[in-house]
DNA sequence: CTATTCTTTGTACGGTCGTGCTAGAAATGT
DNA sequence: ACATTTCTAGCACGACCGTACAAAGAATAG
């Protein structure tokens, strides 16, 4: 009656070594053969579990939007405050050892803006996912105007930041404008701003 | 002695054209053939007068740069100082008429991350460009450190609402960050915020 | 054992890609 | 007129692309 299970850790062992790929390669030139080559299986055996290049791409993105958010989520909810919280994503988000899965975060939003129907369940996302973090860590008081507006710069900020950074590499000069920035929004909690 | 003459304004009618064709259609995808179909001539014209497409792309990127920095460095020029230069610029930026070029710019943007050495001179202009006309602003007696902090957070964080605006098409949510940020450039100038 | 289903592989097909080659038309100087 | 150079076009080549197909090995249930 029943054949052979479906094995769903090779698929999910699968993924994680295929972003991993993309990760580190890029994401404009992906194709089956070169991956497949990098993982030492064929074609065949990728398109098997992933369907169709788009379906795969889609999960690709899946996988890697939870792997990000996952990796600041936490760090954002344990802060007690929104000023903390934001100056514990900036860290986190500016360690060069996550520079790489930025740099692809930037390249599919990009491609995302050129392609919305392709992409968007990523559009969907790539703000919303932070708003409700960033709303959330300001309390349940907060003014829903005003932790919108506030989220909203944070994000934009860091990004922005985040961009010039991968850009030019001057770590001095953007970290000087993010203590800049952070430090405003410790004033606005009515605490006094860290020197810098 | 001297045959036909170089035709240079057929070329800069054909490159204009084609970073038209770019703006509208997106920039991952770009091929010779469906571009000479929609100018009306053939893919070896096309070659002719731009030589390899890895040429043609550094061409039609810095044709791309030439005008959307000319476009926004003289609103930028004419302001009595950085606030005022700002809000001009974001006036400019969140205009939906250049929302087709500012993807593009992302989308440059974020593949240029992924392949520095091929768009390194996208990379070396992409925040040194602004960085130059928003320093400008902030006149010659500004402290060089605190005029490039501001410069540097200006340009993250209009860049940042924007692919906000992009993403998400929540122009009042953005805009409203927007004028909160802006407002915080007036106080630093000792001038009254305007209300919101 | 057999039957069934999943997994993996090799192969092949049609399509698009960048680009080189050839040749004719157009525009200049002599 | 001619020679020379630019412009434009058509064509062909090899490479890579996504993916459909057939077949073999592996793991389950009966």
């Amino acid at each position: 009656m029943a054949g052979r299970p479906v094995d769903h850790q090779r698929r999910a062992e699968l993924l994680d070594a295929v972003v991993d790929y993309t990760v580190e390669h890029g994401f404009s030139e992906l194709s089956w053969r070169p991956v497949a080559a990098a993982l030492g299986v064929s074609t065949t055996t990728l398109v098997h579990h992933f369907g169709t290049k788009e379906q795969m791409l889609e999960t690709i993105l899946g996988r890697l939007r939870e792997r990000m958010f996952a990796a600041t989520s936490e760090a954002v909810g344990d802060q007690p405050d929104l000023a903390t919280a934001a100056r514990a994503v900036w860290t986190r988000t500016s360690d060069p050892r996550q520079w790489a899965e930025f740099r692809l975060f930037f390249a599919v939003y990009g491609r995302a803006l050129q392609s919305p129907q392709q992409f968007a369940d990523f559009l969907d996302h790539v703000v919303a996912d932070w708003m409700g973090a960033l709303r959330d860590a300001q309390g349940p008081d907060a003014d829903p105007a005003t932790a919108a507006r506030t989220a909203t710069l944070v994000i934009a900020t860091i990004r922005g930041l985040l961009l010039d950074l991968l850009a030019t590499g001057d770590r001095v000069r953007v970290q000087d404008a993010a203590e800049s920035f952070l430090a405003t929004l410790d004033d606005k909690a009515g605490r006094p701003s860290r020197p810098h």
